[in-house]
DNA sequence: AAGACCATCAACCGCATTTAA
DNA sequence: CTTAAATGCGGTTGATGGTCT
């Protein structure tokens, strides 16, 4: 033990970001970009781990990104790509670029899983069926939005061509790295 | 009105993969 | 080539707020 371990160790903050730790977090990599995670908070003024500093910029603090009601057409486009992908969250939210595979993932969970468990629970369903059941169901939710929107995407042909490049025009204002 | 229950979401954890030394 | 560190990913948990009884 070389190193005085109280001085050299600081306690590491765990659970919610607060406005103070955010605005640290985001003036910091504003100003010099992300290098190397596990450096950044140290050199930033918090006490967190790389991997709490990452997660928050990703789901949270990184701009461009959109939280919150997601659109039918976005979930349209998830209920597919999940077919196809499975529980690859990154690669669904590759193709919503706006969207953080932990909301989708989330957003899978509570909502689309849930709602197919339920109806799988109540009828019987008819082999074909959960499409139908999806395309008619009209979310019980008070803040439903746009519950009439017929404008589904028919394939995943419409989907945007954003296979690799999710967030490459939102870093303008960032230094690039 | 109050307590129990449920749904949602932010964040953590552990493991896998990638990269650098 | 090997090993350790860094990063990325998916599963899970815990806090919180809303709804139900």
């Amino acid at each position: 033990m070389a190193k005085n371990p109280a001085k050299d160790k600081k306690i590491l903050r765990k659970g919610g970001w607060s406005a103070e730790e955010d605005e640290k977090l985001i003036a910091y990599i504003s100003r010099y970009g992300i290098w190397n995670w596990n450096e950044i908070p140290k050199h930033a003024g918090l006490s967190r781990t790389g991997k709490s500093c990452r997660l928050r910029w990703l789901n949270y603090l990184r701009p461009g990104i959109k939280r919150g009601n997601i659109t039918r057409e976005e979930e349209e486009i998830i209920v597919k790509l999940h077919s196809i992908l499975g529980n690859r969250w990154a690669a669904i939210a590759a193709k919503l670029p706006q969207r953080t595979d932990n909301e989708i993932k989330n957003y899978w969970k509570t909502r689309i899983q849930r709602r197919n468990r339920d109806f799988c629970s109540k009828i019987e369903p008819p082999a074909e069926s959960e499409d139908k059941y999806y395309a008619a169901e009209v979310k019980p939710q008070k803040n439903n939005v746009s519950e009439t929107d017929s404008s589904f995407p028919n394939s995943l042909s419409q989907l945007p061509e954003t296979e690799e490049s999710p967030d490459s025009t939102t870093y303008d204002h960032l230094p690039s790295f």
